[in-house]
DNA sequence: CCCTATCTTGTGGTATACCATAAGACCATC
DNA sequence: GATGGTCTTATGGTATACCACAAGATAGGG
């Protein structure tokens, strides 16, 4: 009677509304570097820009604000949250120990599949560097974030822990903007694609420990250039 | 010239906004139980109980939704967020992460005046429980909540995580509907006031071992009622 | 130039209107 | 009873209007 094949046709996700479209595109945009830390965000340029109404852009920017993406200054509006050193530095802290629990979960318990899965997403996020010389820029400046978003997101999936891939994919949104702050693609990725290849094969290799190590190590890399961009700001 | 006592004079909040208002309305009722997980949020008799337009409503839901509150279900609009066990599970154990490493913080590098405010804290709580008998449920259901969250708040600015306070007052949030399902305030409130005591006493004793502990101990016994609570729900 | 007063306008907060569509109720047929 | 068709209405998504007030510009006086 019930058919299988008609299962494919089921649409699964709804349109998506407006609000999603936007809520993307300024996300993107702010951790891409368009907006700058502490840009105002005024609601009718903004909908100058993208073409909608003044309503989808305060529910937008209701998003996020919980999302640390923008601040509310009272009598001003929003800005683009500004990132300090030491925010950074106590993400980098927290990442910390919920990526090495999902790495060494992975390493304990990694199946066939997400060996197949962890190494697809380094092969996309290699594309997204684009191999054809280390100093070349790619073209879609979020297209890097994605694809090393993509390589965590399968981790902490298959470790089980989504609580935590929740609250550091999130976290991750506020760090990622310092992407645009450097001038050298080879400076900020090759070191971090580096990492991911050890912690995959870490990974693939049902070793927890090496895979903590690889974990660490890349956060410490990160935290370092991440320390030499912010520090660099504070007024003497 | 200038006036310091002038000062004191200064507007530094500016008046809450309906916005503001209704997100901690919801909020709290969420928390408090008052509206059930899975239970739809539909906004025009929200509008007719809370007394204001429809914008406010659906500014405060995107809110709540990032906070994990609510889900959004395709062409059926807002429900509560339910909570699962698992999801508990992980929530209890991402605070393990991030509150022993605050309240060890706290133990290594605590002042007197943290020690002072950690005990006012606590007194609060125990007022807020009241003491006039272990089975009186509070007047304000809300009002145990805050005063816990807010020895929770002291202990992590006093240990400078502010990241990680934002990150476990959030999802402290999503956790705390679990006390409308007990019916015992004694079973629920009880142990959890006597591990935050032996969280303060080992603070003030300096003792980072004996505060993490302490935290864990008390993450435990709150998971183990979880548990029980959540796990009854499973349809056999 | 500095300070103060006044005016204009930009901006956020909020309410309301409009529309599309999905859900649900109801009815007819097999 | 199950299924399909039709109609109504409830509901979410979005746009627009209105208003208060804060910010900024400008003018005048010392």
């Amino acid at each position: 009677m019930k058919n299988p094949a008609l299962d494919q046709l089921k649409i699964e996700q709804p349109p998506a509304t407006l609000r999603e479209i936007v809520q993307e595109k300024m996300r993107d945009a702010i951790i891409s570097g368009l907006f700058s830390p502490g840009e105002r965000l005024v609601e009718r340029p903004l909908c100058d820009q993208l073409g909608v109404s003044r309503t989808v852009i305060r529910e937008t920017i209701r998003y996020l604000e919980a999302e640390g993406l923008v601040e509310i200054l009272p009598n001003r509006g929003p800005i683009v949250a500004p990132l300090s050193w030491e925010d950074a530095r106590q993400i980098y802290e927290i990442r910390r120990m919920l990526e090495t629990a999902a790495a060494m979960e992975c390493a304990s318990a990694g199946s066939k599949a997400l060996h197949a899965d962890l190494q697809a997403a380094l092969e996309a996020l290699k594309q997204a560097f684009g191999q054809t010389g280390p100093d070349v820029v790619p073209e879609v400046p979020g297209a890097l974030f994605r694809a090393s978003t993509r390589f965590y997101q399968v981790m902490f999936e298959a470790a089980g822990h989504h609580i935590a891939w929740e609250v550091v994919n999130r976290l991750n949104g506020r760090i990622s903007r310092l992407r645009a702050m450097t001038l050298s693609a080879a400076e900020r990725e090759k070191p971090g694609l580096h990492h991911m290849q050890t912690i995959c094969d870490a990974i693939v290799a049902a070793d927890p420990e090496a895979a903590r190590r690889a974990v660490a190590a890349h956060l410490d890399d990160a935290a370092a250039v991440a320390k030499r961009l912010l520090s660099a700001d504070v007024p003497e």
